[in-house]
DNA sequence: GCTAAATGTTGAT
DNA sequence: TCAACCTTTAGCT
């Protein structure tokens, strides 16, 4: 399920459990078996993400800097599993694994990747450059992408997808984040105002961040799911995402969709006209 | 148990 | 504009 939160939580999971050691490399399904040569036995320097991409950066030795990254992108349905290395036995065979990281005590399998390549330092900065103000770093520039999507007739629907604009937000984000902040999705970025786009981004540092926590999407408050304590089970998780035809949590009418550059887009028609 | 659709992007036509 | 990626889940029978 990946949007930017699923990503930076697996760049800590790779960190925390093949940082700083030497990693095989390689592509049990053979698809990757070159860039797994390039990488195979080297050390493990950086993983990080940057909106939805993650990159892994290799070094020859401990301690210094990583010259070659592993570019990754899980698109719609990449993924990747964790799991302890039973001593002296290989990690279970289960489907196209296109990369397998072995480390000393763990694996970890990468299957259907969008993207999948050896960069240089350079290509990375390149990628990076190219991608808009991310929610869960630091570095974000919020203003920037602000100075974009007040001028802008694209409807803020559309332009909360586009990585360059916003990193790491996808279409359960997005029409969560509209919902709470009651916008009507298709209301052009140049007709916001800036209050307006320093509480979404706000709202959306905070959502992305819980959804880090929990390792997944809940964006309902208490008090609006069905179950009013406890933890939030699955169908009370959000408020319009994939609810078509079912009462708004709000105000009760049935939640829309409709589609918005490819995608479908669910909103509640009453609740959402700001 | 089966089928369709899905959180996204790239590259070919 | 469409296929590919190739897994997971929702929804149906």
């Amino acid at each position: 399920m990946p949007e930017g939160h699923t990503i930076h939580r697996q760049a800590t999971e790779l960190r925390r459990g093949f940082g700083g050691g030497p990693v095989a490399v390689s592509s049990p399904q053979g698809r990757f078996e070159a860039g797994a040569a390039l990488l195979d036995g080297r050390v493990l320097a950086k993983a990080e993400a940057n909106g939805k991409h993650l990159f892994l950066g290799f070094s020859d030795e401990a301690g210094h800097k990583p010259q070659s990254w592993l570019h990754v992108h899980l698109g719609l349905i990449g993924s990747w599993t964790f799991g302890p290395l039973a001593a002296g036995q290989p990690p279970p065979a289960r489907g196209a694994v296109r990369v397998r990281l072995v480390g000393e005590n763990e694996y970890a399998d990468l299957r259907g990747p969008t993207v999948c390549e050896v960069l240089t330092t350079h290509d990375v900065t390149a990628v990076r450059a190219r991608l808009g103000a991310d929610p869960l770093r630091k570095d974000a520039d919020h203003v920037r992408a602000g100075q974009r999507i007040l001028k802008s007739k694209v409807p803020i629907g559309a332009l909360l997808m586009q990585q360059e604009v916003v990193a790491g937000v996808g279409n359960v984000y997005r029409a969560e984040t509209l919902f709470r902040a009651r916008i009507n999705p298709w209301t052009l970025g140049k007709d916001l105002d800036q209050g307006t786009w320093d509480a979404l981004w706000a709202d959306l540092v905070l959502l992305l961040k819980d959804g880090v926590k929990r390792g997944r999407i809940v964006t309902t408050l208490p008090q609006d799911r069905d179950r009013r304590s406890g933890p939030a089970r699955r169908e009370d998780a959000h408020y319009v995402y994939r609810r078509t035809g079912l009462p708004c949590r709000i105000c009760g009418t049935l939640v829309v969709t409709e589609p918005m550059v490819g995608r479908n887009l669910y909103r509640c028609v009453v609740c959402q006209t700001g």
